[in-house]
DNA sequence: ACCGATATCGTCCGAACGGATGATGACTCT
DNA sequence: AGAGTCATCATCCGTTCGGACGATATCGGT
């Protein structure tokens, strides 16, 4: 029995190969090809596919929302996340959102082919080596564990605000604005605001606006 | 007649895409594969390819560094550069290496291969359409002009360091650093190293090692 | 020969920062 | 009831920063 596949992916070089991977293995028929979310909600309720390959980034949204609603909308559905960078938060992210696989782009396609054979099978699960990789990682805390507090403290330097300011714009005494300040270089093993942000930033601790790229 | 092509990309998906674009295309033959510098060192003395498409981003190493390279070494090969972010940067940097075309990789795959057609026939020039839109945006400057001094700063404050260690670093007088640092602030618009550490990421005239994503 | 940009050095000084340390209330979990 | 975390405030003090000046030397180009 083959089983139907949509791809999503706003790179057609990638939707290309996902095709050629699907078409070796012969035991799937992709079905429809989107590039955008949009696109991909109209093919899903029209084709009703068996599984769904889902890029992260498209231009008009976050694959992982789209997927949380897939998944809300049908609970059997196979959706196989694929991702550039296979950062842990999105890995856990997308287990959330309910995916059923996670494969980075850098993977041998055969991979995905599985994942999808995988997705199938079982929507609601991933996949050992996913979930031990996962773990190993989460366990090793990729960045130290900020309080809330801490968190909008670090937002305001990173607007480069000066201690008055950031008591002023959270209600508080400089004091307490010095203490958080003071707490945020020793969770990030800095001296400094310059350390502290860029620490922040490659810990993936500060979202940046659109830098640009 | 035939042209042969050589792929080098990391990402196997990629690959396949590339391949099934020239397959259709009729007018390409691929000879090779390559997911590294070094395997695509290798398969380029062995198999001579007119055409190679070329990934930015390899796991071990710039494909824009071994675009340079390999136009010393061949002047008539035909090199298309793929890149992820088709940043003007990039495209700039493409055409003093040497390349031959300059293709973003969400661009229809029909691109790629015209791009690679283009690049067999007339190796050291661009397509007017890529030198338009690149002179289009490098006449709006994305940001100010930092000196070569300056930039060697900016660095050094990225790195948390103070006024004292810069001046070691660079071997000049506190005063000195200070000065520099006082012209950064005077062009990012900023009056600290956090705001001047954050412009400069948005303006991206400061390039992050691996921030997480 | 002159001008502009770049890079170098200096002084002075108020403002801001960073470190060390201690204390209080609220809240949750056990 | 006690322990732990979070958030709040405080004082003290040496270090660093950032601004506002001005000065010199070296280039490259008109």
């Amino acid at each position: 029995m083959t089983l139907s596949v949509l791809l999503v992916d706003d790179h057609e070089l990638i939707r290309q190969g996902l095709r050629r991977a699907f078409e070796r293995d012969g035991g799937f028929e992709v079905v429809g090809e989107a590039g955008s979310l949009q696109e991909a909600r109209r093919l899903l309720s029209q084709l009703k596919p068996n599984v769904v390959i889902l890029d992260v980034r498209l231009p008009d949204g976050n694959g992982l929302e789209a997927c949380r609603q897939l998944r809300s909308d049908d609970a059997e559905i196979g959706i196989v996340i694929l991702t550039m960078y296979a950062g842990d938060d999105q890995l856990f992210e997308a287990l959330e959102s309910g995916a059923s696989a996670f494969v980075p782009k850098n993977a041998p396609s055969e991979d995905v082919v599985a994942a999808a054979r995988h997705a199938a099978s079982s929507p609601r699960s991933f996949t050992a080596a996913d979930l031990s990789e996962a773990m190993k990682r989460k366990m090793s805390p990729t960045g130290p564990q900020l309080t809330p507090r801490e968190r909008e403290v670090l937002g305001l330097l990173a607007e480069g605000l000066g201690v008055a300011q950031i008591s002023r714009q959270l209600f508080i005494s400089e004091s307490t604005a010095k203490t958080h300040i003071s707490k945020l270089y020793d969770k990030l093993g800095s001296g400094n605001r310059a350390q502290a942000l860029m620490t922040a930033l490659k810990l993936g601790l500060l979202k940046r606006d659109e830098p640009g790229l």
